[in-house]
DNA sequence: ACCGCACCCTGAGCGC
DNA sequence: TGCGCTCAGGGTGCGG
């Protein structure tokens, strides 16, 4: 679930409780995929390193650490960042261990699906990655030459320029949705912000790239820009696995227009909102506002 | 260079 | 209650 808004909200509200703070231990599941370091490895290079900062660009967020080296973390589809200040009831209910041991519930006690723990020996909060469905990553970058997963990205999609996209349109024929996933044109848009946008904008999301006008590009370029920030002012959209750092729900799914609303009106004109499927991905628009 | 597709994994929700 | 099926907001890598 997580775009930019979740990763930039997660950012925010997690940046004062990890910088300054030093990694006294850390703890971590068995080796996978969700490992871009091998776990053991991972442990050793962070036990002891103090954080620095934490920095985000599209989906990916990166610690500095005071060695001068970087923490990459991305939250895939389920990953969730948080520590032990936790009062999400969503996510206690889920990872209590019995329901006869009321502890359980209050406090939060790493599951199978925590992979990554942070204990900072200063007597604060710990800090927890849990991941479901582990397409989330977490792994250190190279000193010294760029990580090709971050070179790759584009422009952060909140510095997103009307001409660069009009630019990025040209000669593309996928759907003018696909366009606003592929990260390398701009990074952070997601399905749901994708869908959003392009109602803001009067776009039907099937048209192909190129067929955009530089009008309809501008009018792109406000919709994905307002359609983040809003979504970032109101904590980021919670539909199913998302939950802040101290277990905030975000509130950004009320007020959508179009994203999984198919078979419902249009909150503006009453037209029943459709669904298609686009790159793999479900697609939702307004027949009757968006061209 | 570009595009479509298969795949990585687990859980929720649905119809039967 | 339980089974089997479909679907889910992410990204990568492959072949055509």
């Amino acid at each position: 679930m997580p775009e930019l808004p979740e990763v930039e909200v997660t950012r925010r509200r997690m940046a004062p409780l990890l910088v300054g703070r030093t990694i006294a231990r850390v703890r971590t599941t068995r080796p996978s995929y969700f490992f871009l370091t091998p776990p053991a490895k991972l442990r050793r290079a962070l036990e002891g390193r103090t954080v620095l900062a934490l920095t985000r660009h599209g989906k990916y967020l990166m610690a500095t650490l005071d060695n001068g080296q970087t923490l990459l973390l991305h939250l895939g589809m389920t990953g969730q960042l948080f520590t032990s200040d936790v009062t999400s009831p969503r996510l206690l209910a889920k990872t209590a261990r019995s329901a006869l041991v009321p502890a359980a519930q209050r406090s939060f006690r790493p599951d199978l699906h925590t992979h990554l723990v942070f204990e900072f020996g200063d007597g604060g909060p710990e800090l927890y990655f849990r991941d479901v469905r582990k397409f989330g990553k977490v792994g250190l970058l190279a000193t010294g030459k760029a990580d090709p997963r971050i070179a790759r990205l584009g422009v952060d999609a909140l510095a997103i320029e009307p001409e660069a996209l009009f630019a990025a349109t040209r000669k593309r024929t996928v759907p003018i949705k696909s366009l606003l996933l592929d990260q390398a044109v701009l990074a952070g848009v997601g399905n749901i912000y994708a869908d959003e946008a392009l109602f803001l904008a009067g776009v039907r999301p099937t048209r192909p790239a190129q067929r955009l006008t530089r009008a309809e590009c501008l009018r792109l370029t406000r919709a994905v820009k307002q359609v983040l920030e809003r979504a970032i002012e109101t904590g980021g959209s919670s539909i199913s696995d998302f939950i802040g750092p101290d277990g905030q729900d975000g509130h950004y799914q009320d007020e959508r227009w179009v994203y999984s609303r198919h078979g419902q009106p249009c909150k503006r004109c009453k037209a029943v909102i459709r669904r298609v499927v686009l790159g793999q991905r479900s697609s939702h628009f307004c027949p009757k506002c968006q061209r």
